[in-house]
DNA sequence: CCTACCGATCGGTAGG
DNA sequence: CCTACCGATCGGTAGG
C-alpha cells in the first residue's frame, strides 16, 4: 500500500515487465523441448541476447524462474483450452469441449514441444519443493475440472472419467511427439468421445440438480 | 571369430561384466527418477564407489551408457511384463494378461522411479539421435505387440485399441508418480477392462483366422 | 580399474 | 541492465 515508486522508476517498471514477459514467453517453449531443469539461464539469456546477471535479477533464483514459468504456462493453458470451453453448458458439453480444446492446443502447436505440463510433470513427479507443488496444483486443477464436469454429466464414476480423458490427452501428446504420427490426434479424438459416450449417463436429470443444461446438441454455441 | 582372449584377460573380462552389470543395474533405476540426461557419470560413480573414469571406460561414452541403459531396461521390461503373458493365449487372454502385468510392474516398483520409458521417452521425444531411436524401437514395439494382439483378438481397429491401452498405462505411471495416490492402479485397471470389453468383438472368429484361442474364462490359466 | 587433469557450463554474487 | 568473477560439476582425456 505504501507508494515506492516515483515518476522515473515506474518507467523502468514498465520496461522490465516488458523483458520479463519476453523472458517467460521464450522459457515456457524452452521448457516445454528441454525441460524445466533444462532451461538453463545461461541458455535463455544468449537465445534472448543479454547477459545471464541481467535475467537473472528479475528471478531471483533458477526456482524463481521456473516458478514464473510455470505460472505463465498455466495462464496460457487456461486462456487456450479452459476459456474457450466456458461457451457450452456444464455437464456433457463442457467436458467434450475441454478435451477438444486440450486435443486442439496440442494439434495447433501451442508449445513449441507440445504439452508443458506433460513434460514438466513427469520430470518434476518425485521431487519435493514448490515448482512440484505448483505444477501438481495446476494439474489437479485441471483433472479436477474434468471430474467436476462428468460429475454434472451425470457420469457414475466422475474420478474415472477424468482419469481416462486425462490419460489420453498425455498419451496423445507423448504418442505425437515420439513417433509424429498425426493420425494420433484422431485416435485420441475417438477415444475421448468412446469414454464420455460409454460414461455419461443419459438419463433425465435427478431432482436434486435442477441446471438448465439440455442434453441435445444446439445449433450455436 | 579370431580368439582375442587368453586365460588372464578372460578372468578381468569376467569381473569387468560384473562391474557393468552393477553399473546398469543403479543406472536404470536413477535414470526413471532422474532421467537419462541427468544421469550423470559422476554421481553414478559416486553412488558406486568408483572413479568416474573407471566407470566411463566401460561405454566410452556417456550416449554409450545412455544406450545400453535402454538396452538393460527393455531386458528387464520384457521378463516382468511381456514374458508372463506368454502363458496365456494369443489374442484377448494375452492382451488382458499384457496389460495386468504393465500396472503390476508399476505398482510392484520394478524401477525405483515409475516406468523407465515413460520417463525416458518424454525426455527424448524431440531429440534427434541414437538413444531417442532406441526408445523408439523399445516402446514402438510394445505397441506394436498390444496392437498385435488386439488384431488376433477380433478388434475393428487394432492401433487404436493399442494407442488407448498404453496412454491408460502411462496416465496410471504418471498420476501415481505426481499424486502418489493407489487408487490410480484400481483405476487404471477399471478402464483397460472398459477398453477391452468394449472394442473386442465376442463374434465368432472369421474364416480367414482359425487359430484355436476360446473367449470364455478359463478356470485356470 | 586409478589419479590428475582439461575446457565448458552450471547457478549465483559483487559491484557498478 | 552490464562486466567480471566465484566454486562446483559436467563429459571426457592422458597416462599409468
Amino acid at each position: 500500500m505504501t507508494p515506492r515508486t516515483h515518476t522515473r522508476s515506474r518507467g523502468h517498471e514498465r520496461t522490465a515487465r516488458r523483458t520479463r514477459g519476453a523472458i517467460l514467453a521464450r522459457a515456457v517453449d524452452l521448457a516445454s523441448i528441454e525441460g524445466l531443469e533444462g532451461l538453463t539461464i545461461g541458455r535463455l539469456a544468449s537465445d534472448l541476447g543479454m547477459s545471464k546477471s541481467g535475467l537473472f535479477g528479475h528471478f531471483g533464483s533458477k526456482e524463481g524462474l521456473q516458478l514464473a514459468a510455470v505460472d505463465e504456462a498455466a495462464t496460457r493453458f487456461a486462456s487456450e483450452v479452459v476459456q474457450p470451453a466456458l461457451a457450452k453448458p456444464e455437464g456433457e458439453q463442457r467436458l467434450r469441449a475441454l478435451c477438444a480444446g486440450y486435443i486442439d492446443y496440442l494439434e495447433r502447436g501451442v508449445f513449441a514441444g507440445g504439452c508443458f505440463f506433460g513434460a514438466a510433470s513427469i520430470e518434476f513427479d518425485d521431487r519435493p519443493g514448490p515448482v512440484g507443488d505448483r505444477l501438481r496444483d495446476a494439474i489437479g486443477a485441471w483433472v479436477g475440472y474434468l471430474e467436476e464436469q462428468a460429475r454434472v454429466a451425470g457420469a457414475a464414476d466422475p474420478k474415472l472419467v477424468a482419469f481416462e480423458l486425462q490419460a489420453l490427452g498425455q498419451g496423445a501428446n507423448s504418442n505425437f511427439r515420439l513417433f509424429g504420427d498425426p493420425k494420433t490426434f484422431a485416435r485420441a479424438r475417438a477415444a475421448i468421445d468412446a469414454v464420455i459416450d460409454a460414461q455419461i449417463a443419459r438419463k433425465p436429470r435427478q431432482a436434486s440438480q435442477r441446471r438448465s443444461g439440455r442434453k441435445g446438441k444446439s445449433v450455436r454455441g
